[in-house]
DNA sequence: TCGGTATTGAAATTGATTTTCATTTAGTGA
DNA sequence: TCACTAAATGAAAATCAATTTCAATACCGA
């Protein structure tokens, strides 16, 4: 790692290694705060800036890649050899994965059609996973919920 | 349309049709901002919470839906009958659509298959458009550009 | 060890999004 | 038509994630 990193010019620190680190342990799908939070179990002195940058940095040299599912907040995948797109819950937040073996394929040849130099896929299925389905229909058995006009409730955090 | 909202339990002011119709005047992947724009060279004097609200209002009755490309604009796409999804240019920003229809098919399967209940598919592959292709080998045949090391550019704005 | 450059951490800034609140208005029922 | 109530509006403020600034510190090659 310190190697691949010299030979792009940038240097080891120890933060950088346990942010580093702390990525790959956490896997898939981190948020900066998620990633934050681990650092600091660790090393309480590791600023948010520190873990941003290096985050950053990250996908800069093309091991993650930032993840979107519109909820406000980016997350970060790892990139693994396999293509894989989202199954992102609705209601729970969850993000699974599922292959893109051979869809990818097919996007691949409509790029193509279309003239455009693909650099990369997003492919999300936004809907409810089972358990939260399970949950949902225990619950409108005793209550017919109402949902509200317009809210999307966020739960705040401090830094 | 204003039945359609009675319906709901909303009401029709002149401010929520002029917005409801800029929408669909301007079509796809339309932003606040852009909507506001629009609005405001027929109404000088409707405010930007208003257009937000309202563009959230035409997702909440299902006439719309977020688009997230990740370059940190929320976008809202008409709700068509066809699915289809975004090709979308890292270089000039640019989204163009495609269609989805074999493709959501096997999407629908695999939800299928891991018990998820789809609500919505979001397909999108990044990567550089022709035009921009073009420009770009133009240019460095003349220069070899280095790219920065951390950036993400964005252009400023005046609301 | 020394010097130049990259990195760090805290705090400030940015920019989009969302909420608040006082005021106005639409639509209902008398 | 009139009055009433809930909904909608607009300006400004608040929020929140993302990003930058800057002075201090640490890497690493010579």
């Amino acid at each position: 790692m310190r190697e691949f990193l010299k030979t792009k010019g940038y240097k080891m620190t120890p933060q950088r290694e346990l942010v580093f680190r702390s990525f790959f342990e956490l896997g898939e799908h981190v948020s900066v705060d998620e990633l934050f939070d681990r650092v600091r179990q660790v090393d309480k002195a590791v600023g948010y800036s520190t873990v941003w940058r290096n985050l950053k940095l990250i996908c800069e040299v093309g091991l993650a890649r930032e993840v979107n599912v519109g909820d406000g907040v980016t997350r970060y995948d790892r990139v693994t050899r396999k293509p894989h797109g989202h199954f992102y819950c609705v209601s729970c937040k969850s993000l699974e994965e599922f292959d893109l073996n051979e869809i990818a394929g097919r996007l691949a040849k409509v790029a193509t059609a279309e003239k455009f130099e693909t650099e990369s896929f997003k492919v999300e299925i936004e809907g409810v996973c089972q358990s939260c389905r399970d949950k949902e229909n225990r619950k409108t058995k005793r209550s017919l919920s109402v949902s509200p006009k317009i809210s999307r409730a966020k739960p705040s955090k401090k830094r």
